[in-house]
DNA sequence: TACGTAAAAGACGCTTGCGTTTCTTATGAA
DNA sequence: TTCATAAGAAACGCAAGCGTCTTTTACGTA
């Protein structure tokens, strides 16, 4: 019998890095598609084209690898475009506004759909929740804060508006839009939460 | 034999609208302790002290016992102390705060655990999240714009702050902190997201 | 080229929970 | 007091999914 048998199939047999590269990738893409819910360790093995002892050989329970796979593939807040850095000639309440689309944007994806489904299922699994919170939502909350800290170099912000609690305004009303209200994020959406919301609340001027 | 036999068992059997009020509330209490996830069938009728059976000849299926357990149980504006009179001596900030705290104290009791576990599971059902928008968002976000728009006749909110955006700031900022900070909502919080957030927001001077 | 390792595939046992069914018996109406 | 109804209790079949185990076979190494 020759190499390429009955059906043809090329099947190239992953090993280490690569096999768990793609079955965290493969996971990481259930839980943006399926949600934690109907999220299946079966499931993975499929689209991973592996087996399950692959995987229970690596994680010991689909709860680890669930972790796991968000450890390794959510994105970093420089992934969204967060950066350190910005340029002088952009002004506080431009760059809010890009942060704003960002995270919107974010939320929306179904990249986004995974973060909704986690943040879900962290309600009742403080483990989860503080994962969640410690890879995720902290270097956000500390970027916007930076933002903020920025501003009131620049005079843009008053220095009392650098809290948490108002660094927290937007990712809570994105959030509760997106997630609780299911109703779409659009420019004019961004537009209006700074303009009536945001601006209000750090500008000197209020 | 006697009737009350071995174990004396004073075994009352209820019928019609006497079971079915203890079956919706028993469904109402498993899903504040258990959250939807791990909600059961099993688990009400144990609670009811009935069997399935007794269940499923009402409901035809799971969804439609938590959807009616919800409907029935929810507790309504009025139940919160929210009511559409308010004497003329409440200021809108007092209103507002006895307002958030009512929203707070809902969102952390146990009644609140189960429209935790409930919102987040609408998050992938949107019939489910129609039903808790309808019975539950909606007259909410409507008493609170009413509250603005007394304001606004007080001369103590500017008429352009009576909007949906604005009037979701509140819970959006509430459920935030609660459901995905898993932080408490003491007094002092609730006098900080007032004065540094609300106020400034509505305030005709700002 | 020969061989050991582990990858692919999937069968297996086990548990959980849905929804159905059966059987006994308390209850309320005639 | 008699009797139809439906309540209580529990067994059942079924499906899904976890985690284990077995078998075959490709790959890397010696």
């Amino acid at each position: 019998m020759s190499r390429g048998a009955v059906s043809e199939r090329v099947a190239q047999r992953r090993r280490g890095a690569a096999l768990e590269d793609a079955i965290l990738e493969s996971a990481y893409a259930e839980l943006s598609e399926a949600g934690y819910a109907s999220f299946t360790v079966e499931g993975v093995a499929a689209r991973a084209k592996t087996g399950k002892a692959s995987i229970y050989r690596r994680w010991p329970t689909k709860q680890l690898l669930v972790l796991e796979a968000l450890i390794t593939q959510l994105p970093t807040p420089a992934d969204c475009g967060i950066v350190p850095d910005i340029p002088d000639d952009v002004t506080t309440a431009e760059a809010l506004h890009d942060l704003a689309r960002l995270i919107g944007g974010v939320l929306v994806s179904p990249l986004g759909a995974a973060m909704r489904a986690i943040k879900c299922e962290a309600v009742s699994d403080p483990e989860l929740a503080r994962v969640i919170d410690e890879r995720f939502q902290a270097p956000r909350r500390e970027a916007l804060m930076g933002l903020l800290r920025r501003g009131v170099a620049r005079g843009e912000v008053r220095p009392g508006a650098v809290t948490p609690l108002i660094a927290d305004v937007l990712p809570a009303v994105l959030t509760h839009r997106i997630i609780f209200q299911s109703e779409p994020v659009i420019e004019e959406t961004l537009v209006e939460i700074m303009n009536d919301i945001l601006l209000p609340l750090i500008s000197p001027r209020a």
